[in-house]
DNA sequence: CGAGCGCATGTAATCGTTTACATCCTGACA
DNA sequence: TGTCAGGATGTAAACGATTACATGCGCTCG
């Protein structure tokens, strides 16, 4: 391997001098200049890492944690990271969760000396108690996560918000029986839409009941079984709001075995908006989330909090949802017109 | 920020004694040992990955270097791939191309010194030259690359086969006028998959028609238009092979606005088999590709590269791919419940 | 013409580890 | 009792960069 030696060698200059032209720390004449890069070049020299990071105590590197890496979610959130991330010159590190709990405690360790700060999804309720194996002051943005007395930057969606606009509009349909798949438990995400399906039912002076709030885990498979179950009660919702777009495609799927038509017989609805709510049949009405943006976004807050570390900015964040209704709702029909007061 | 230091000087030893406790390099009695660990535990001390990569030249890092983020696929290579490291107790450098075409050069650049081997997805089939940008003898594992001259360690999955076989299985039930929606221009999986179809159009016998072969690029959209172009043609095909399951959603969704019913007045096929693939209406026929299966067989061929530099690995490694007949294409008919998962 | 300024460059300390080598100590054995 | 083996620990030199400080040189200006 060519280090910094070699190349101020061959050029027949220092090895502060080939610093400064990678670094443009201080003025170097241009010939002088010239002729490092051009043995740098031949030589095929590029400077190393490890060796800068631990003296400019700089590593260019963001860590970011997330709970899985399964489906088009994690893939936008680390499509949108990567863009900010790339646009100011940083690295990825990236790691997953997999479910294990003392795992984050893990991996934040494991990460200490690799990256300058970290953007961490934790929906998880209880793991909050995390933030304490990683140095206070270390720059943090949490995605999603639950409110904390920990003072960390955060960014969340607008769940409840969504989630409420949904049934209001459920209910502007006239639909009076709306039933709620709910996401995973102990899922902040989860919790917060179901928080605002609940506030929805309220001013839309529609009652709660308990047989129509269904749990479900955010897999398709749960959001089939939960669909089947409120389809099979005496008196089975008109409507049924899924915590997210693969539970309410499952639902679709359901809705389809046990005869009923989307959106004649019954009006489906998600959350997220992934790219393929619009290509299911019917087109998935759902609450849009920019997820690549929330992505985007954490990590320009982590950037920033790297340059100025001293004017901290650990306000909690809240991303807009927006409603974005498709024909599953019944509220735009085919070109068979059928109105709906 | 604690260093090794520190602890040595709170535990009344050496760097040299922590050192040893931290890596087991050499022997330490149990009550020094258990000092150590209790003093680092309770200074909140963890090795600094950087300074621990220069002495070492090892950084339990692997790089990820794939064209672009988005979709399913590449969040299940990702996955695949930090699973099988997470195993090994490797971090994972992720990285995007964007279409940058000198960017591929770049970023093997910038991360020299960050990773101890990578993991390449170039499909673009002229980035062969890219190699020459990194120290021969690097650790390099290719994914769905064209067979290159550069003697790297390669993973491609059997696309030709796998189109082949749809194909077959089209014309199997009948279908005499096959058509397909190519992938994205100068790509390795496209060019391959077409290959297949067009052997396979061969050796059941059917004509290859210049008219039946459509341009597209991946994405939904491009599989809408090309679908609605081979519909519009004056014999129309009554089987369209997608490329990509993405570009088989576009078509389903093509085929609606046209008016045909899938399967019944033209069957739907598509490749990778997505998750999703089985909760569209009607559920896709697809050629299934274990994505994860890819981006983990990946690391294990480059953990094993590292582990044994000597006897480097380089053969071409092809995972089968296995035909998914679901509805879409009228092998299967009504009964809805009756799918194959 | 000499003081002094500032540009271009070199020298060497430093970052936090690992590890070869040196040292010390304990106990077994002749 | 002296020797020696070998386990436990310490000392200090790397690793490859950055950067404060020192140095040398050509100018300008009084």
């Amino acid at each position: 391997m060519v280090t910094i030696k070699d190349v101020a060698r061959a050029a027949g200059v220092s090895v502060a001098t080939v610093s400064r032209v990678y670094n443009s720390s201080a003025p170097v004449r241009q010939d002088t200049r010239d002729r490092v890069r051009a043995v740098a070049e031949q030589l095929g020299y590029s400077p190393h890492g490890a060796a800068r990071s631990l003296i400019t105590s700089r590593t260019h590197t963001l860590g970011v944690l997330l709970p899985d890496l399964y489906g088009e979610f994690f893939s936008e959130v680390i499509r949108g990271v990567d863009g900010a991330a790339q646009r100011a010159g940083y690295h990825l590190l990236v790691s997953s969760l997999r479910g294990e709990s003392h795992g984050l405690e893990a991996a934040l360790r494991s990460m200490r000396g690799r990256v300058d700060g970290l953007i961490v999804m934790s929906p998880d309720l209880d793991a909050g108690a995390a933030g304490r194996s990683l140095p206070s002051g270390f720059p943090v943005v949490l995605l999603n996560g639950p409110p904390s007395d920990a003072a960390y930057a955060s960014l969340v969606v607008a769940n409840a918000e969504g989630a409420q606009a949904m049934v209001a509009h459920l209910a502007g349909l006239g639909h009076r029986r709306i039933a709620l798949v709910g996401g995973a438990a102990r899922n902040y995400d989860a919790e917060e839409r179901r928080r605002g399906y609940r506030q929805g039912l309220g001013e839309a002076g529609l009652p709660w009941r308990p047989d129509y709030e269904v749990a479900g885990d955010f897999s398709e498979e749960s959001g089939h079984a939960a669909a089947l179950r409120l389809l099979s009660l005496p008196e089975p919702p008109t409507a049924i709001f899924a915590a997210n777009d693969c539970m309410a495609i499952g639902a679709l799927s359901a809705c389809r075995d046990h005869g009923r038509k989307v959106p004649d017989d019954v009006a489906v609805a998600g959350f997220d908006d992934i790219p393929m709510a619009r290509y299911v049949d019917p087109p998935l009405t759902s609450v849009h989330v920019d997820i690549s943006a929330l992505g985007a976004r954490a990590t320009e807050r982590l950037l920033d909090a790297l340059r100025a570390p001293a004017n901290r900015d650990l306000r909690r964040e809240t991303l807009p949802t927006t409603l974005v209704v498709r024909r599953s709702c019944g509220a735009l029909t085919p070109t068979p017109m059928r109105e709906i007061p």
